[in-house]
Order: structure tokens, then C-alpha cells, then sequence
DNA sequence: CATACGATGACAGTTTCTGTCATGGATTCA
DNA sequence: TGAATCCATGACAGAAACTGTCATCGTATG
């Protein structure tokens, strides 16, 4: 049973299948002993269906929080981006905050949460003379991509390109590139079959509209997708 | 999805199942409502197995967070950092997340966060050519002053004012003015008896210390303390 | 009027959890 | 020593909470 809770402290997330086999006991057996681990006071966790688990809750605390994916979203890109920005006054702090409030999800939104977070990048702001001519989408058209990246569906949109040629595109679209105040739209380009770049200030904001017959596979689209280094350079080069 | 609520609010525990059949709609509805309910910031608890059930838990949550005062002080920060740069993704999320997070804490320990938040003035970013000489606080020399408004005690350093002459400092800290890249210390000058700023970067790194002798008490002060418009008036004439 | 979309229902399957019974070793008692 | 008892464990069976997926159907919507 010690050894039990000793298993628990070690791992953070596991099935009492896990356990069970880990030990070498039976999971009737791990089911007793948790029921008297919890009996003397320890909290443990417990998640049922597909992909569920047991794990310790480290503690009790008096702050409750219970946030949604686009909120714990949110903090985590303001956190990042003022952490490139400037060191701010308890900016080691973040850190770990953050790392508890993504533990603190429940589990099937954390999963769906870190693939969100990982595609928005965030680069470095760009000098004062560019920030003039501000090019940050508006609020209603970027919900538009917002919602996109949360229900994982593809797009379509008029885009005039450098060249100031129009056309109608359809993407699918798989990151965000903010350089503000540039923003970019990462994203293959179904009829051409290629992966480009939208300058998210070129997209006709009328004509923008998601297109629900291509859902991304994220999964499969991480294997594909250039890294981050070569998007830069793409950014970098027009 | 309202009625489920309603429904739960009425008896104190049941089985989906039931709830399915009061309802007269399939568990996988009732299941697909708890999800949104549950996103919707109320808490329900779940027992699996037989005799279990679910309930509508008041007031206990099974996410816990526990986040450090510092925690919430730096995520507050970056937050607010970010809203003022640039529209950013999800940031419509931010203010209710961060309304979550503010009123989460604990009631003595949210009325000090509050106070702290207060302390910590974020002007506008800088030009860029201004930034290039960046005087941000290194990360270490930030931590005494960090503990200092933490526990609110005075601060004993050397500082050198804009004329080069070096002088030995007794502040009341009251505040932190962050005009990227530009750090002031807004405090009370205790030999002088009245309100002073000092840049971060003018103040000697190796003497600086916490002097417990003098405690601040943040409620008094804030009765004294000038505006932040006339803070920023001074940190404009420098 | 065709089309798309949103809500629902019908499965199938995963995981936690309880109840019950059988087994087998250790302890205790006559 | 032998028998009775107790206890830990394992092997089911089954309940209940969940997730994912597909089909259906009524309703907006263009």
C-alpha cells in the first residue's frame, strides 16, 4: 500500500491498469488499497472513461479556479508574449502558474489545449517603424480564425497577394504567426497543395468564411509541417 | 441544458440515467449538457461505479489550483502588458479569465493581491530607440524589491541621481512604474518625509536591503499616495 | 427548393469502482 | 498436531461515468 502511494507521488497520471501491472498485483487489489489511502486523507483524483486515470492532488488549496480552454489560452499567450518583451516583476512566477493552471484542465481539454497553444507562434515585436501602420485584424474577423484552429475546419477567403493579384483560396489552416504587428496565417493551400503564408491584412475580411469539409488533422499535419526555424525565414523573406 | 440544471438543483443526487429518463432525452444529451455545464463554470461531481451518481457539488471543486500570490500577481501583469500591446488571439477570454483567477483567492488573500496589483503601474511601451539601451532590472536584483512590496518592508540602497551624486536611500515602497524599458520606483523617502521616484538602474545593485524596521502599511499610504497621472507627469520630467 | 447545419439518438468501447465468492497461507486454539 | 478462523489476494460480474463516431431529422439559410 506504501508502495502504492510511493507509485502515485513518483508518476503523475496513470490507470489503475498501470498500477496494477507496475506492482504486480491485481486491480482489485489496487482498488482496495487507494480505498484506504483515501481514508487516511489523501486526495486522489479519479477520471472515468476513455483516456481517464487516477492521480494525487497534491494539496488542497484555497484558490479554486476553474477556467475555459480559451481563457487558460489566453493567459498563456499574454504570458509569453511579455516574456519575450521585457522581464516583468515576478516573471518567474509565470512559469509555474502556468504549469498549474494547464494541470489544473480537465483531462480531455488538456490534450486539446497544448496542440492550441503550440500553434500560435509568437515572434518578436517588430521595430517602431512598422508598428505604425498597424495591420492587427479586428476582433470579429479574427473569431473568425479563432474558431477555425478550435474546430480544427478549413477556410476560404479572397486574398490579394503582394503582386496585388486577387483570388479566392482554401486553406487549411495550421498556425498562427504573430510578429506584430503583422499577423500571418500558416496554412496549406488545398488547391495547390502546398503549404504558403497569408498576411492576414490581405484577406478580404467580407468574404472570409470557415468551410467545414476539410477538418485538419493536427496529428498528422505535426509531422508535416516545416518547423518553426522555416516558417521564420519564410516570414522573414515576403 | 437549462432544465438539467434545474433538475439538479432539485434533488440532491442521481444517476444520468435517471436524469435521461426525467428528462425523456438520451444519457449521451444528458452527458453532452453535463460538458457544457461543467465549461460553464459549474461544478458537478461524478461517482463512477455502482451506487454512484452525480450531484451538484456547491462550492467544492475538483480542479484545484493552487497559485501563489506571486503567481496570480504575474499572470495579472502579463495579461494586462499584452492587452495594451496589441489585440492578441482569444484576448476576449483574458478579462473573464482573469476576473476567474482575481476572484478565486481566498478573501484575506485577495484584498492583499488587489493591493499589490495596484502597486504596479504598466505605461506604454517605449520607442525602439529607446528600448536599445534597455534598463530592465536583472532578474535577482528584482527579487529583493519583489519581496520588499511582498512583505512590505522598507529598502535601505545607494543611489545615484540624474546629476551623478550618490547618495545613501531609506524608501517606504509604494509602488513600481514600468515604462518599458525605463523601471521607477515610486516610494516614501523616509529621511526626506516626502514622495520620491528613483530609476532602477540608478540604484547601486550590491547595497541594496530590505530594512524590516519599517513596515509599510499599504492602506495608509494609498491615502497619500499622488495619483497615477502625477506619477506619470514626474516620470515625464524626469 | 436544395443545402448546410445543429441537435439528438444509437451504438461501441474505456475506465473507475463495488460486490461476491473462491483460494491459500498464516494464526490461533483445542 | 490438527482443526478452525482470519485475512489478503485474485477472479469474475456488473454498475456507472465518460468519449468518440456515425446516422438521422428538423430547421434555418441562401
Amino acid at each position: 500500500m506504501d508502495e502504492l502511494e510511493h507509485l502515485l507521488r513518483g508518476r503523475g497520471e496513470t490507470t489503475v491498469a498501470d498500477v496494477a501491472a507496475a506492482l504486480s498485483v491485481s486491480e482489485r487489489t489496487v482498488f482496495r488499497d487507494l480505498a484506504l489511502l483515501r481514508e487516511r486523507g489523501l486526495v486522489i483524483a479519479a477520471d472515468s472513461g476513455p483516456g481517464g486515470g487516477i492521480r494525487l492532488d497534491r494539496g488542497r488549496s484555497p484558490h479554486r479556479v476553474l477556467l475555459t480552454l480559451a481563457e487558460v489560452v489566453s493567459l498563456w499567450l499574454a504570458a509569453r508574449l511579455s516574456q519575450g518583451a521585457t522581464d516583468l516583476p515576478w516573471s518567474g512566477a509565470a512559469r509555474t502558474g502556468l504549469a498549474k493552471l494547464l494541470g489544473s484542465l480537465a483531462r480531455p481539454r488538456a490534450a486539446e489545449l497544448h496542440a492550441l497553444c503550440r500553434r500560435v507562434i509568437v515572434g518578436p515585436p517588430a521595430s517602431e517603424s512598422v508598428r505604425a501602420r498597424s495591420a492587427a485584424p479586428e476582433r470579429e474577423f479574427l473569431g473568425i480564425f479563432e474558431r477555425a484552429f478550435s474546430e480544427r475546419c478549413g477556410l476560404r477567403f479572397d486574398y490579394t497577394d503582394q503582386n496585388g493579384r486577387r483570388s479566392h483560396r482554401h486553406i487549411e489552416p495550421h498556425g498562427l504567426l504573430v510578429e506584430p504587428p503583422v499577423w500571418y496565417v500558416l496554412a496549406r493551400d488545398i488547391d495547390k497543395g502546398e503549404p504558403r503564408m497569408f498576411r492576414m491584412d490581405r484577406i478580404s475580411r467580407a468574404k472570409t468564411v470557415p468551410d467545414a469539409r476539410f477538418v485538419a488533422d493536427f496529428a498528422v499535419i505535426d509531422a508535416q509541417v516545416p518547423d518553426r526555424g522555416r516558417w521564420h525565414a519564410l516570414a522573414a523573406g515576403g
